[in-house]
DNA sequence: AATGAATGAGCGTTCATTCAT
DNA sequence: TATGAATGAACGCTCATTCAT
């Protein structure tokens, strides 16, 4: 495997350096464009390749196989969610409870965009038999609940550690499961907004009063 | 085995009649252990039919097509899956709220299964782009919305149709969404129990008091 | 090979007695329609079973193989072909140069006929691999000559049968010729006329004065 | 062999540069071979291949489907019959009426090739259900007249563009119609120089007197 | 970095044919 | 006569991957 070399002399993996990198990062967009369009039944190297307007032999350059390139999609992918949910949570002021509607409304709208729509049930899937899709989501959810936790541990500060891991686990499960019922073109999408007062109402319930096993 | 085999003649379509329809139903529970087993991208005609025990020019005399072959899967799989809510129910005595906790607590234990949670996921997958799948979802979780209608209804007679409905809808979602995290394999599945309580907890405080939007 | 007896007790081949013999006609029939109607690229024992509204195993219970099925059409097609010219022929009167236009206005009119149009070329193409269309354009051919022949010989008596037999292969093949240009949806559909025309001009001009050779 | 490949890195279409534009050709003829000895119902992707001395894959990647495998095919051979028809005229010397019979005799003689015999039915055939045969003969014949108009009037300057475009449609689709029986390996193949003595006879009857309809 | 060429496997599908009933 | 079941081969096509340049 030929190696190109950095300016200062370290050794870098393909297309780490300079143009290289660019355009890497084109291709896992151009993967993930084509994942969300297509699904990924027609996932295919060849694809991504026309998609990122590149030949066959060159995107292989790049990654040598479809694996390293599924890798390279989700990781990429991962980063600019959970740049999304402390975005959010800084964006909510001060106020605990604020910051947790925030949230939950930030996720539950984003279930409408055809992107996280039809991108997700495709990784769920993908998890099922492709062990980088299973890390991904755990290091994804972990993240997220991170966030969950410590906006909840300020509403209620009676909570314990594992209280918080459960209810946190418990809420955004709730909320994924809505993908495939109001997301993007399925047939409750209008009924978002109503979803979002009922999902506020029973977290908050919960977090305040629910008998939260130990 | 009841045989449909008419007096008069009558074309039946393939493997409607005595040996074929037996046939007919085998590959259907063959191609859903497959789909669970290898995931919906591991799917084809010659990987049934051998699962099937059959060549795959015979499997293409039951089910001309793919389509056609999903269709049945599908079909077969739709009924099994309402079979199961409607015992339950039935079972659980004339109590609405224990009948509400023991289908809660069948549909989440349901979840741990292997089948179930390789096979939904790749459902939803599948309904990005394949008609069928959303037809078989449409239908499937309609029944079961209405079982839990039904019982919710008895549980706060004061709940209108409409907000019946959308605590259905998000009963379902919610617990459809631990799907990848408390199903078979994936790592929190040792915390169903729990999920279980706190989603009894709150769904009965929502139907009681919860100021569901109308 | 089981063999079925009339009520003469002569063994008959499958198919030739009573309903049979019926049966028979009508698949040949539904052969020829589906092969002018799709081309010989889509002519297969399915689509003529479907066609005829047979099943498979029926159409071959009739048919054993395919050749057997394409014999019994063209079979079936030469007679008709050949009845047409001598009808013709008996109902243009007994002026020989009026019976030889009639002929060649017939003959070139139904190449404006979708059947002939599309049917012969297929022959033709069949003929270079398939011996029975060999032997059914020989025969056919032969006889449609032989017509040809007669009336030219009225025409002018003193033209040898050598002669007569070299003008009646250029005439016809001739003809044959515009199937592809004037033929039913070709470019030149509309000059069939004029193509009559020219034809009688110069097919009458050689059967008077030409100096055919020898 | 010219080498297309640009200096400034425009992808070019597959096979056209170097090696490719080779490979592209030698497949062409492999097909038009293959049409000739086995016909359009044994004219497969595999066996191109394998004549060709390919595998199935690479053929693909030269051209990636059957159509337009067999557009270039066509493509490749019209351009030579074309060239045929322009070298005889030119080597015919300056009198039309020798370069008229040059022209039917080399095109009747060109039937008797085994090429010639076996490409055209299968052609004819073909545009009965693929567009771009129907093209292809289209074009072909077009120029084929073209060629006959320019001699014809030089032997008869009187006869209107009209005029000659019916006599050239008449003769040519005359010599074709003598494909399926003087052509290789047909009855009549020993017999070619007589139709030819006829129709070079009773084509320039028709030019010099005949009453061509306006 | 980038391109074109090549391989071999697998896919969905159609088909002629055989056979038991 | 007629039907349904089954086989095995072939087809057009897409694909991941390898390699030379």
């Amino acid at each position: 495997m030929r190696v190109q070399k950095s300016s200062v002399g370290i050794a870098l993996p393909r297309g780490r350096s300079g143009k290289g990198q660019h355009t890497s990062l084109a291709i896992a967009l151009a993967a993930e464009k084509l994942l969300i369009e297509q699904g990924y039944h027609n996932f295919s190297m060849r694809k991504v390749a026309q998609t990122a307007g590149l030949t066959l032999g060159n995107l292989q350059y790049y990654f040598p196989n479809k694996d390293a390139l599924i890798k390279a999609m989700l990781d990429n992918c991962i980063q600019r969610y959970l740049d999304r949910f402390e975005q959010t949570r800084a964006h909510a002021g001060e106020d605990p409870e604020a910051q947790f509607k925030a949230i939950i409304t930030l996720v539950f709208k984003d279930l409408n965009r055809k992107t996280t729509t039809r991108f997700f049930p495709e990784v769920w899937s993908l998890s099922n038999h492709y062990g980088h899709a299973v890390k991904f989501m755990d290091e994804m959810y972990e993240k997220y609940r991170l966030i969950l936790i410590e906006v909840m541990a300020l509403i209620n500060p009676r909570l314990s550690e594992h209280q918080l891991q459960q209810l946190a686990l418990f809420i955004s499960s709730s909320i994924e499961g809505h993908t495939m019922f109001v997301g993007y073109d399925k047939p409750w999408m209008s009924e978002t907004d109503k979803m979002i007062d009922i999902a506020i109402q029973s977290f908050l319930w919960l977090i305040r009063c629910g008998r939260i096993p130990a």
